[in-house]
DNA sequence: ATCGGCTCGCGCAA
DNA sequence: TGCGCGAAGCCGAT
């Protein structure tokens, strides 16, 4: 993929203009609002602006901000997004930008910045992203933002909206990838757009500066201290991984080299994971799932003339790579975007009514099944229950802000199996996964949430108590199937300590 | 270890 | 209208 040559123009299809209000030449600048592509490379929405820039010659001003009072605000979260700024103020400092990271240190003390940078732009570029709180806080920016406001979408390969419609199984969308993807591969961002490119400059003012400081990233290594002084939950401490764009090419280089050939046989063992840690900064968008596919590719020497002309929809075979390649690809395109189609096309995707008809039924006609064992949130939220593998796999949530690729169906099938309800069931794993995992609040998480309860598979038999025909788990199999000895020891029952207590370090 | 049966919605060819 | 097929299932038989 390489050697094909870089679009000149952010495709069209990812653009969507909001509000009507027009365009302002006689503005101090371009403004980029970065809210969920965090990052200076490979970002469709920075080159949207730079495009602006060079059409106007003005300026560009990015802020990166980042609230505090969003639902499960925590130390984690914000931790690994300050390191993303770390990264990306060293980025931006070799170019002819002003960036601006901006951390709210109350709640609605961030009020009015933005409306005040907007005041003096030209235009306002912004980030489409389809889940969480975020697309509702765009849409009530754009609503009374006074200049011309784009939306770009730089979430994955496919633009989101050239898929005409919900798919409901990761066949059919696969299927519809082999026939339209190609194109798309070659519509690539570019990897740095504000190389060798002179823009005119700007400063903040004085005054914005004063009432709206920037966060200081010097000494981010102290973060711990100042973090704790911001209205957030500081239970749900900070995680050994490191945030930011740095990082995560670091840990893309080492998956394809070291670990992308055993990923077909090992993605799923425990004690030598080849699985790329990669999901929480395609989150943040620290790192692009085109940087990701463009070094898959080059790696492997893989080119789409190796693409299989027949179409079926099958997993293997079509890109024409070995089955490891293959199988990582598939996750990075047919079940990535896959999400990404459900909380575009629907905004009830995190809504129970939002699964399939057969899975509602099934699950509802057994509501009033009699639970062997019955949990609320508190219990399930300090690994209370009767059975260790469950209970270890929630300890690694809430240590390590992650949860095993196997073990995480396993976890959800549980909770639903000890719940009041399929209902309660949704909300307990929603909130504990949005709450501990780095990665959560994407719509990948709502993905693998939604499947424990039918969404994307299909009916099983035979029918059984409180799952009825939904795709029943058990620890025992699991435990039969894994190696999880070391697993079971790492992330066994503390001593001392309560579960929410930061980690020593 | 590897198998067949369980069981069914969906898209597409016919 | 019928057919093929599906993210990771379980269970019992060989």
């Amino acid at each position: 993929m390489d050697s094909s040559p870089v679009t000149a123009l952010v495709p069209p299809t990812r653009i969507r203009t909001v509000g009507d209000a027009s365009m302002r030449p006689d503005g101090q600048y371009v403004l980029y609002w970065m809210t969920a592509y965090r990052r200076g490379q490979a970002n469709f929405s920075l080159q949207r602006a730079v495009e602006w820039c060079r059409e106007l010659n003005k300026p560009l001003l990015i802020l990166e901000g980042l609230q505090s009072d969003y639902p499960w605000a925590s130390d984690r979260l914000h931790r690994f997004v300050i390191q993303g700024m770390v990264d990306n103020a060293r980025h931006f400092s070799g170019h002819t930008v002003t960036y601006y990271p901006y951390v709210e240190s109350e709640p609605g003390a961030g009020r009015g910045l933005l409306r005040t940078l907007v005041s003096s732009a030209c235009v306002v570029v912004g980030d489409d992203f389809p889940c969480f709180f975020l697309p509702r806080m765009v849409s009530a920016v754009a609503a009374r933002t006074p200049v011309r406001m784009e939306l770009v979408d730089s979430n994955g390969l496919l633009p989101m909206r050239t898929a005409p419609k919900v798919f409901s199984r990761a066949f059919d969308f696969r299927r519809f990838l082999q026939r339209e993807l190609l194109p798309h591969l070659a519509e690539r961002p570019q990897t740095d757009p504000l190389a060798d490119i002179a823009l005119p400059t700007t400063t903040v003012r004085a005054d914005i500066l004063q009432r709206w400081p920037a966060v200081v990233l010097d000494d981010a290594d102290q973060d711990t201290r100042w973090l704790s002084k911001l209205p957030i939950d500081h239970q749900v401490h900070s995680v050994p991984s490191q945030g930011g764009s740095v990082e995560a090419n670091r840990r893309l280089e080492s998956f394809v080299t070291q670990k992308l050939t055993r990923y077909g046989d090992d993605r799923n063992q425990p004690d030598k994971p080849a699985t790329s840690g990669l999901s929480a900064y395609l989150h943040f968008g620290h790192l692009s799932a085109h940087t990701i596919f463009d070094r898959v590719t080059r790696e492997v020497a893989w080119s789409p003339d190796q693409v299989s002309p027949k179409v079926t929809g099958s997993q293997t075979g079509w890109w024409g790579a070995a089955a490891s390649v293959e199988g990582f690809l598939d996750q990075l395109t047919t079940w990535r975007e896959l999400g990404f189609n459900m909380c575009w096309q629907r905004t009830d995707f995190d809504q129970f009514d939002s699964l399939p008809d057969w899975a509602i039924q099934t699950l509802e006609t057994h509501t009033e099944d009699p639970r062997d064992f019955s949990y609320d949130l508190e219990q399930f939220e300090q690994a209370a229950t009767h059975d260790p593998l469950w209970n270890a796999a929630q300890r690694e949530l809430v240590r390590d802000g992650h949860m095993h690729n196997y073990l995480r169906m396993l976890w959800g099938k549980k909770i639903l199996e000890w719940t009041e309800s399929p209902r309660v069931a949704l909300d307990v794993m929603i909130h504990l996964n949005n709450k501990y995992a780095l990665d959560g609040r994407n719509p990948n998480s709502y993905s693998g949430i939604f499947w424990v309860l039918g969404r994307y598979d299909r009916a099983w038999g035979p029918e059984r108590p409180i799952f009825g025909k939904i795709r029943y788990m058990s620890s025992a199999n699991t435990a039969r199937k894994l190696k999880l000895k070391q697993y079971l020891a790492k992330y066994g029952p503390l001593q001392q300590q309560s579960l929410l207590d930061p980690a020593p370090r």
